[in-house]
DNA sequence: ATGAAAGCGCTAACAC
DNA sequence: GTGTTAGCGCTTTCAT
C-alpha cells in the first residue's frame, strides 16, 4: 500500500490529464456549486483520481482568481487577558467548521498598533475582520464600514448603529450585582469604572447607576472612580484613592475582573479585610476567579458563544453584506461567591 | 489633500503605466535584490509614484509565483492555558517583525485534531509551522520533517534529535524546587507527573528524582502519581490518591500549576492545610498564580522569550534549512511564595 | 538597464 | 455537458 506524498504538489491539471478530460471539467466537479453540470460518470471518475492522486486544492491560487483568501482576520487587545483565549476558541470552531481561518493579532491596547495589523491583514486580503478592540469612536472601525470590508465587533461595541457587534449585555449583569449587594445590606457602593472611551466602561458605570438608581439610592459621585484601563495596577491605584481620599463605602463594584484583584491588593494594604470590611465584585470571570482569596463574586459572560456568534454573524454578513446590522447581547450571569458578604454596620 | 482610497486595488501595472515604464521594471524595483539591476532615476520615480498612488504588494499573487505565503502555522494545545498566549506574543511580535503572520490554532489536546490542522496549515502553504502539541515520539512532527516543511517545537520536544525546539529546562527547575523544600526540612516529597507521553511530563519526572537523588533522599515509588494530563481536575484525582492511598509526604512537587491547584482543592477537602501540613509547588508560574490562596511557589519560565526565540529559530531556518537543529533550553527560575513552608514535625 | 513573454494554479465567460 | 480561452497580480527567465 503506497503512501500518497503529501509534499508533492498535484494540480488540478495533473488530475485532468488523469481522468482525460479538460482542467475546467475538474474544476467544475471540484466546486460544489457547478457540479452538476457535468455528467455523473466523469464526476465520479475525477473525484476519485483526485483523491487517489491525494489533490488538494491550492487556496492561494483560488484566492487570486476570485478575490477571496477564505482568512479572517481577527483583533484582539490582548490576548494575555484571559476573557479572549475563550472567544477564540468558539471563533476558530464556527470558522474551522466553514472552511475559514483565523488570523489572530494583539494590539497591545495600541490604537496604532491596530490600524497597523488591520492594514495587513487588509492586504493579505482577509475576506472580514473580526475586531475587540473598537473605541466607541473607532475611526478604524469606520473606515473599514466604509470600505465595505465585513466586520463585527467583539466584546466591545462602537456607538455608530451601522456596525454589527456581539458582547454580554452590561446592564443585565450590572443590574444583578447591585441587587446581590443591596440584598446583603450595602447603600454606599463604590464603582470602578472602566475607560469611558469604550463601550464596555460605558455601559457597565451607566449599568451601576440605574441598578442604584432602582433601589432608591442617590447617585454619590465621591463614590465613582475612573479607571484609566482594565488592569490590576489600575484597580489598586483606584481603590487607593477611593480609600485615602476619604470616601466610605461598604462594597466596590469593579467594571472587570483585574480591576478588582487590583482591589484586593489594596485592600490588603489598607488592612482592610474582604468582604468583612469591604465587598468586591469583578466583571468576566476570568478563569481562577474561583481560587483567589477570597473567591470572587462576578458576572460571568458567555465567552465561547460570544465568539461562535460572532464567527457567525460575520460569515452571516459576507453572504449578504445587506444583512442589518444586529447588536447581539447576550444575558451574562451573576456567580456569588466569597469576596461579597453582609455589609458591615454603618460605624 | 486628498486621501489615498485604500480600498481602490491599485497594482503594480498601475504603477507601471503611470511612470511610463514596463511592469517588470516596477517589479525589480520593489524588489529589494533585484533593485540594482535598475537606474536611480526611474527607481526613484517608482518608488514616489508607488507611495503617491499607495500600492499594496498583493501577498496572494506573490504567493502563488513563489510558492510562498509569508505565514506561520502556530499548533497550540490550549490557548486557554495561560502559558501559551505570552508565548504567542513572543511569536508574533518576532514574525512581525519580519513580515510573516501567523495563523494559531487549537488543538484542545486532541492528536487527530492536530493533524486535521496540521492539514489544514499546509494546504494554506504555510512557510514555516511552531508546534507545540509534540508528543515524544510524534508521527505528525516526523511527517512534516520528512516533508521537508521547516518546523519548530515549542515547550515540548521530542526524542528524534533532529528537529529543532525551543522550551524551558525542567532540569533545572525541577532541582531548585527539591532544593527549595529539603531546605525547608522536607524528606517526604511527593511528585504529581505530567503525561510520560509529554517532554515536560517526562523532564520535570526525571528532574525531582535526579534532585532527591542528589539530596541522598530515596526514591520512592508509592510517592509519585501519574497523571493523566494537565489539568485542575488531573491535579485533584492525583492528590486524592496519595491521601487516600495512605501515603505520607510534607510536600507535593507538581509537574504544572493547574495540577498544584487540584491539589488545593484535594487538600481542601480533606481537611489539610498548606502549606502548614503539606506543601505545594507549581511550574510554569501562570498568571495570578501569586494571588491564590496561598500564593503559588512554582518555577517561573520565559514564556515570552520563549515564543520569541521559537520565532527566531524557524526564520532561520526557513532561510537556511542547512542549520543544525539546535535544542534551546532556557533557563527557569524559582519563585518561592506562600505555599511552601517548613515541614510539619513527622508524625 | 529595460522590455517581452511565460506562467504560478485556478476559475469563469464563452463557445461548441 | 465539455472544451477553449483569458486572466487574477506577480516574478522571472530570456532577449535586446
Amino acid at each position: 500500500m503506497m503512501k500518497t506524498m503529501a509534499h508533492m504538489r498535484v494540480t488540478l491539471r495533473d488530475v485532468a490529464r488523469q481522468v482525460g478530460v479538460h482542467p475546467s471539467t475538474v474544476s467544475r466537479v471540484l466546486n460544489p456549486a457547478t457540479r452538476g453540470m457535468v455528467s455523473p460518470e466523469i464526476a465520479e471518475r475525477v473525484t476519485e483520481t483526485a483523491r487517489a492522486l491525494g489533490y488538494r486544492p491550492n487556496p492561494i491560487a483560488y484566492g487570486l482568481r476570485t478575490n477571496r483568501s477564505f482568512t479572517i482576520g481577527v483583533v484582539l487587545p490582548d490576548l494575555t487577558n484571559p476573557v479572549f483565549p475563550p472567544m477564540v476558541r468558539g471563533i476558530e470552531a464556527t470558522l474551522e467548521a466553514a472552511g475559514y481561518t483565523a488570523i489572530i493579532a494583539n494590539t497591545d491596547n495600541d490604537p496604532t498598533r491596530a490600524g497597523k495589523i488591520i492594514d495587513i491583514m487588509r492586504s493579505r486580503q482577509v475576506d472580514g475582520l473580526i475586531v475587540g478592540t473598537a473605541r466607541l469612536d473607532d475611526p478604524l472601525v469606520t473606515e473599514c464600514l466604509e470600505d465595505g470590508i465585513p466586520l463585527v465587533l467583539i466584546n466591545r461595541r462602537v456607538e455608530d448603529g451601522r456596525v454589527p457587534s456581539v458582547a454580554a449585555d452590561s446592564a443585565v449583569g450590572m443590574s444583578a450585582v447591585v441587587h446581590h449587594l443591596v440584598g446583603l445590606g450595602h447603600r454606599r457602593i463604590a464603582h470602578i469604572a472602566g475607560p469611558q472611551y469604550l463601550s464596555t466602561g460605558r455601559a457597565r458605570l451607566r449599568g451601576v447607576r440605574n441598578a442604584l438608581a432602582a433601589h432608591g439610592i442617590a447617585d454619590d459621585p465621591g463614590l465613582i472612580v475612573y479607571g484609566e484601563s482594565f488592569t490590576v495596577e489600575e484597580g489598586r491605584r483606584c481603590c487607593d484613592q477611593l480609600i485615602d481620599g476619604g470616601a466610605t463605602f461598604t462594597a466596590i463594584v469593579c467594571a472587570n475582573d483585574l480591576l478588582a484583584i487590583g482591589c484586593y491588593e489594596s485592600l490588603d494594604r489598607h488592612g482592610r479585610t474582604c468582604p468583612g470590611d469591604v465587598s468586591v465584585t469583578g466583571y468576566n470571570d476570568i478563569r481562577f476567579m474561583d481560587k483567589l482569596r477570597p473567591p470572587l463574586t462576578t458576572v460571568r459572560i458567555p465567552t465561547h458563544e460570544i465568539g461562535t456568534e460572532a464567527a457567525r454573524t460575520l460569515l452571516e454578513r459576507m453572504r449578504d453584506p445587506a444583512t442589518p446590522a444586529r447588536e447581539v447581547r447576550l444575558d451574562p450571569e451573576l456567580i456569588v461567591r466569597g469576596s461579597t458578604g453582609p455589609a458591615k454596620a454603618a460605624g
